[in-house]
DNA sequence: GTACTTTAGGCAAACCTTTGCCTGAGCCTT
DNA sequence: AAGGCTCAGGCAAAGGTTTGCCTAAAGTAC
């Protein structure tokens, strides 16, 4: 009985590296050790209907023998052979602090907890990698894709979920902020303080919620009466992913020479950019120019000043875009044509917006 | 010869949810096209040796037909095959703001050329969660394993890197920072300074690179004869990876009220925190103040004041690991015993720090 | 005694690719 | 004419798991 196999050593699970280390067992390993087959042990191990019929002396006998030969199923053979991998990929423009970060943080967990596996990659806005990702992807049998802040153009035959993506392809449920909401919450607050030459930094033209955010501000704007001058807005250049973008844009404001009293950043990496320049060009915030991010990135709170802004609840996203792609692998055929879950903003006030300058101080108004 | 399939459709691969949406090909299918066995598909695509036999007319119209059935390896079953998976697996702490993300995206650059994908998990330091990743990661066959500002406390029989890990493991390599050297430059930078009391910020227990960093610290206190008063160091406590834990120590020191004129941070989202906390407190920054960070994450430029830093090559650390662990896998065995990379850190200079007060302002000392 | 059901599992295909070894035909050499 | 070589691929195992279908024995009902 104990013929062969059972001085099993487990060196290959605990390092060593022993010219003996053996690879995991199989399932053929410990079949031929109790003297059973293969399609006993796993539906078993599996706790397959068909186990039924087996008499509880025997599955003890192969849960114990599993244990003892320290058995793990192989993903890879299980995966081709059921057809799902328990795999997703996620494609984000870069790793880096700010948004796409807090996203992936709910996504992750949302994920772990359905016993999923993930593969990142960062597409660094390159249109060809987008697509071959995709591809990629496919080829490497992920169950289904989650892409955040990621212009898709097309899509594979697998379930997908955007954050923030401004095309709505079919079939494909899209998680965006109410930029309506967040463009009325911010101007509001502005416009309550009492500014009236408000500038405004755009997104990237690559970064997906610059143009319906920029609709909303706009939309906004006309409701509340205020101007919006050309003169005045900004838009940040180049797929650096860190403040720098922020800090030129102001700086293009600035020598526009065109005054103003309130600026609306993108969001808070830039907002956080154009402090400075601000700052470097003389002027203090919130006392000369009022700064309101987007966002709440973790830092912001941390700034100094405390950044004022619109939050997103980013991993709240996150954990939405986990749930909707399991819920679409779960029940393939489902999803519709094409679906938006939209998430609400909030304002968050702190220490970078004020009155404007000549107005009576009641911060926090 | 057109027998059956040939009215391949691609659907599978862009988009509709057709009800004829087909699985992608196999081997088999354009075998059955062609008349021919899998094996000469296989080896013609592969341009394996063997293919030298088959004449180049029958090498095109296999190379024909793959393109024609869209043909792409189904990696799950190759890998099986082949036995390895161009997939390793890395470990975080969390997926957040500040280190781990820099070394990441220097990991992930190195791993996408070298045609490695990778799984990432983060374990928020719950030592169960790493040690059960690990053994997850190896069930899903990864090639490698590489963990930054993880503690490991055994290895499987798997290609291991670490970034930042205090425990030395039979083969693993693992890349460190020059802790002399940074404590030197930082001291060093402090002392030219003419600071004499500084407050120091250890890191939380759980982090890597807390004690080494620690112990180098009090080797080049002792050398430059500066006295280490217990009461003025702090430690950050506490699993939330964002500032708090940094603006909580700086309060603590506060609380002891022995004055100091210069904060060495572990590093810089905790300096960042603590410079909040040292404004709360009515203290400037540099003038009052100096403060120290370690690290040069992105923001660390964009503070208010600019945070003079210990810079980390980061993204240069994460591309090492890619380096290191792809050569471990190609060829094993040689990894000796244990193996260390260490970078060396720079100092970068900015505004937060300054001589102290009473001393004539000559900043950038 | 017969028919039916349950028990206890086994067989082999399927998932898809890769690879070691083989064959049969044609050609060349000596 | 026998042996050897190249050409053009084929066969089948291997990698590990899952699953539809099957069987053989035992038990139960009538």
């Amino acid at each position: 009985m104990l013929a062969l196999g059972c001085v099993w050593d487990n060196s290959w699970v605990s390092g060593a590296n022993k010219p003996g280390a053996r690879r995991p067992a199989s399932l053929q390993v410990i079949a031929d050790h109790l003297g059973l087959s293969t399609a006993a042990i796993s539906r078993v191990l599996n706790g397959a209907p068909a186990a039924r019929s087996i008499p509880k002396a025997t599955q003890e006998r192969i849960f114990a023998a599993a244990k003892h030969f320290n058995y793990r199923p192989n993903v890879l053979a299980r995966s081709l052979r059921r057809g799902h991998s328990m795999t997703i990929g996620v494609l984000v423009p870069e790793v880096s602090e700010g948004y796409a970060t807090l996203v992936l943080s709910g996504l992750e967990q949302g994920l772990l907890q359905g016993g999923y596996f993930y593969f990142l990659i960062s597409h660094h806005h390159r249109c060809e990698l987008i697509e071959s990702s995709q591809t990629m992807l496919a080829e490497r049998s992920v169950d289904g894709i989650v892409a955040i802040d990621t212009p898709l153009t097309k899509h594979l035959h697998l379930p997908t979920i955007t954050v923030s993506c401004p095309n709505e392809l079919e079939g494909v449920t899209n998680i965006v902020i109410n930029h309506r909401r967040a463009a009325e919450l911010a101007l509001g607050h502005l416009a309550g303080l009492g500014h009236q030459r408000i500038a405004f930094i755009k997104g990237q033209s690559f970064s997906s919620d610059s143009e319906p955010r920029w609709q909303a501000i706009r939309h906004a704007t006309a409701r509340a009466k205020i101007k919006l001058d050309p003169k005045l807005v900004a838009q940040l250049e180049g797929e650096a992913p860190g403040h720098e973008p922020g800090y030129f844009a102001a700086q293009a404001l600035l020598a526009s020479d065109v005054p103003f009293t309130a600026l609306f950043a993108f969001n808070d990496v830039s907002a956080i950019g154009a402090i400075r320049a601000l700052h470097e060009a003389g002027l203090r915030v919130p006392q000369d120019v009022s700064v309101l991010g987007f966002d709440d990135v973790q830092s912001a709170a941390f700034q100094n000043p405390g950044l004022t802004t619109v939050r997103q609840p980013l991993r709240t996203m996150g954990m939405l875009a986990a749930e909707s792609v399991m819920r679409h692998i779960a029940s393939p055929g489902e999803h519709g044509r094409s679906k938006q879950l939209m998430v609400d903003p909030e304002l968050v006030v702190r220490e970078s917006t004020a009155p404007p300058p000549g107005r009576k101080q009641t911060r926090y108004g």
